[in-house]
DNA sequence: ACAGGAGGTTAGCGTTCACTAACTTCGTCC
DNA sequence: GGACGAAGTTAGTGAACGCTAACCTCCTGT
């Protein structure tokens, strides 16, 4: 059980990047509508914080019926930072592969990982906290796309800012992630005033390193 | 137990920003001990990833031990987060306190935040991920202290930056937090270099908001 | 010398929790 | 219309874990 102020209906509105399935535009399946509960619900209490039942409930159904759609809850959460993970290293390869100016690239780069921070926050929290909670082979699969997602951000930011040598835009770039990454803690402003600030700051950041 | 990849020797070398005690010089108490030890354990695994023998074994008792220092795990949390955002505050609010050019005062208070996140990634880790398993108390309290530390920033921003207003200087605040915070990350550059690119990226952020 | 308390030990209790087993329900296809 | 499989239910099992109880071992002060 959940202990403390749950309050009412969990289950966001699961928009397009939700890892996998529902990329058309049917109602999602019954999977990704527990995926999606279960994100909100990890990001909320935490991995280990989080039920069985809790994540039934919040479809209703019991617990136990969750096991008819994944192997273990392990899986789930290997499932869903996978997707997240996946979703991004594509994203971000597609935004790069684009031809333009350099800093026009970069600024297509931050505001997709913005857009992405911003429309499932849920997963991102899920995705920076419960790492260590994975089964080591999901870990390990999660890791090496995470680092492919930084080299990404790497070559990016170096070709619009050829003065940064790699282990500085490396951390330039973790940096980024963690100021594009505090829209869970970011409820006062409007979606999109807030989608402009963030693309801003991290711009800024970026342009200011050494 | 610890289920997978826990190697060697943890409790890092906890240095001055612990919490309350260890301010003088001599070695530090059980207590303090135990509390670092507990902070390396929970930033890695989280709070409810780590058992109360894992704890003791990192100091080298048994788990039930920890009971002559701490009244629960619980507690142990509780006293930890109070800590660090008790620590936070007083040292925003002396920083905000002096005289001096609104610039400098950010500044200053950019680089203290930088400093604590350097020297204690797990503490920044632990206070960033497990408010969420405090005791209904404790988080009441470390809540408002965090709010008041948000308050510091936003008004030592707004005079440095005064076109912000207070919603767009607030988010400014959570997110530059965010990328200070990302020090657990960043484990590439050498530490004063880091301090370094942090401060400019941070700075670079608030000076770029609109 | 020894009383007492601080700080450690092992054993065990009660609860929580992931997962399984056995059974039911219901829509679908031939 | 009945076989079947997908998706749900309740009951139960075994392990993990927080915490307590009871006991031991020193160090310290009088």
């Amino acid at each position: 059980m959940i202990p403390s102020a749950a309050s009412g209906s969990a289950a966001g509105s699961a928009a397009s990047p939700s890892g996998a399935s529902p990329s058309g535009g049917g109602k999602p399946s019954r999977r990704d509508q527990i995926l999606a509960a279960a994100a909100e619900l990890f990001a909320q209490h935490g991995f280990r914080g989080v039920g069985i039942d809790d994540i039934g409930a919040a479809v209703g159904i019991t617990g136990p019926a969750l096991y008819r759609h994944f192997r273990s809850k392990d899986a789930m959460l290997g499932e869903m930072l996978t997707g997240i993970s996946e979703y991004l290293l594509a994203g971000g390869t597609e935004r790069v592969g684009r031809t333009g100016e350099a800093d026009e690239i970069l600024a297509g780069l931050v505001r997709f990982h913005v857009d992405f921070a911003l429309q499932q926050p849920a997963l991102i929290t899920v995705h920076e906290r419960s790492l260590a909670s994975l089964a080591d082979e999901d870990r390990r699969r999660v890791r090496r796309l995470q680092r492919q997602y930084v080299e990404v951000w790497v070559t990016a930011l170096r070709t619009a800012v050829p003065r940064l040598d790699e282990p500085h835009a490396r951390s330039a770039a973790h940096a980024v992630f963690g100021l594009i990454n505090s829209t869970p803690h970011n409820r006062h402003l409007p979606h999109e005033d807030l989608a402009e600030l963030l693309t801003r700051l991290a711009l800024g950041a970026l342009y200011a390193a050494k």
